[in-house]
DNA sequence: TCTGGGGTCCTAGGACCC
DNA sequence: TCTGGGGTCCTAGGACCC
């Protein structure tokens, strides 16, 4: 497989940064070019070239991804649909695909893996890669990205940008440099100037919030940011500043794969327009406790805690939080643990709810044999005084089948699509 | 123009125990 | 009777990312 000089020059060989000099740049991030929009356009090559915004569900939804032509009229990710109609009238709208572009996404970095096993996806269109320990077996990390490039293209249809770099946040902000469809190497004699002159809102990990606070201190560039004390933006912008302060100097600490602390499954829902009525959040409350405990058991997680997020039409959220007497995977369990706090938000807030949440959270594997109710681990669930155990496990184990076939039976009448919120809230409300 | 959905990480205060 | 500090758990909220 051959590298041209013209591939490895593209979208870099304006800043002359790019070439020789990769040593040392053993780090790559791949970010697939408006990854949503271009798995779309594989099926519907006629909208190749106009204006293509992924997004949806009338009314309230945002963009979630834009085209490159739809990008020039101000279209951008996040943006209220509505708006963007306003700004690109005749741009062609299609409601996400999730799926879809979770098996493309499978197939990138299956290409990623033959590259290294040394890598980090961080979404379903990113990732890192460590390739020094490919180096011998491929080349140097600017001809391992040109050809993870070339490869992805060929065998997908999609184009990516990858940028090339010693540390993970240079390397992620060369591809954004090299968007799209480009390969940006920063060499590390060069990465102050390449940098410096970025406004520091370019930097991961500086949002509204962060802007705010360092504009206030006159700071806009990274430059400026990287001028300053390091104890000063410790100061300013506690641990966090410490990490951007390192970041403005190409320092980054973190290690490639990081294991996260506080794994969790969520789901939540916008309502089209705000509710008022207590039985209406009710059963969208059963509604994302199915959705939740749905995909704890295909995980195998049981939850020891459990949040519910309530939202007001002003945007105010709410929070609030519970401990499950006992590790679960069932929605029953989730619906009776949040219920009362949903009541008590919705008599201390009278106003219409835009959005209601479950997140569930301190999540622990489930015992891998197939012997039921080895979910309740005893020594969870028994008090550490040896005392008697708030919830007996055969106990748990019958009401966890009680509750399992109570679903199922509902899902077979009603079929899945009218899962009958009402039935399962009658249901669910019977242990009390 | 009026703000999705699924996540992670951090901070801070109060309760409780030693 | 008053006063400690450290550690841990729990909860609420905020910031940020894709």
């Amino acid at each position: 497989m051959g590298v041209s000089r013209k591939q490895l020059a593209r979208g870099g060989g304006d800043l002359g940064l790019l070439g020789d000099d990769d040593s040392g740049c053993v780090i790559l991030h791949l970010d697939m070019d408006a990854f949503f929009v271009a798995v779309e356009l594989l099926t519907r090559p006629e909208l190749r070239g106009r204006p293509v915004v992924v997004g949806g569900r009338g009314g309230r939804g945002v963009v979630v991804s834009a085209s490159y032509e739809a990008r020039e009229y101000g279209v951008h990710a996040a943006m209220p649909i509505g708006r963007a109609e306003a700004l690109c009238p005749r741009a062609v709208f299609i409601p996400p695909s999730r799926g879809l572009y979770s098996a493309y996404s499978a197939r990138v970095f299956d290409l990623v893996a033959e590259v290294t096993e040394d890598f980090a996806q961080v979404s379903v269109d990113e990732g890192y890669l460590d390739v020094s320990s490919a180096l011998r077996r491929l080349g140097s990390p600017a001809v391992i990205a040109a050809g993870l490039r070339e490869r992805i293209e060929a065998e997908t249809g999609l184009t990516a940008s990858v940028g090339v770099a010693s540390t993970k946040v240079v390397a992620k902000l060369a591809s954004a440099r090299a968007k799209p469809d480009g390969l940006l190497v920063v060499p590390q004699a060069q990465v102050d100037d390449f940098l410096r002159p970025m406004p520091v809102e370019a930097l991961p990990g500086v949002g509204a919030a962060t802007l705010q606070t360092l504009s206030r201190y006159g700071i806009a560039t990274i430059g400026e940011l990287a001028d300053a004390e390091r104890a000063w933006a410790g100061r300013v912008l506690g641990s966090h500043g410490l990490m951007l302060h390192d970041f403005s100097h190409g320092i980054d600490r973190r290690p490639l794969r990081h294991e996260a602390k506080d794994h969790s499954v969520s789901a939540e829902h916008t309502f089209p327009a705000d509710v008022w009525r207590i039985e209406e959040l009710e059963t969208e409350l059963l509604r994302l406790a199915d959705t939740v405990a749905g995909r704890l058991r295909a995980d195998g997680w049981a939850a020891r805690g459990a949040g519910l997020k309530y939202r007001l039409g002003d945007f105010t959220t709410f929070s609030r939080s519970v401990t499950l007497p006992v590790p679960t995977d069932l929605a029953a369990d989730l619906h009776r643990a949040l219920r009362p706090a949903l009541r008590s938000l919705r008599e201390q807030h009278s106003s219409g709810v835009r959005l209601l949440g479950l997140r569930t959270h301190d999540l622990i594997p489930l015992a891998e044999s197939g012997r039921q109710g080895s979910l309740f681990d005893p020594e969870a669930a028994a008090p550490e005084d040896g005392g008697e155990a708030s919830a007996p496990v055969a106990g748990q184990d019958a009401e966890r089948r009680e509750a399992q076939l109570a679903l199922d039976e509902v899902r077979r009448r009603f079929g899945k699509t009218a899962l009958t919120p009402a039935s399962l809230l009658r249901r669910s409300q019977e242990p009390e």
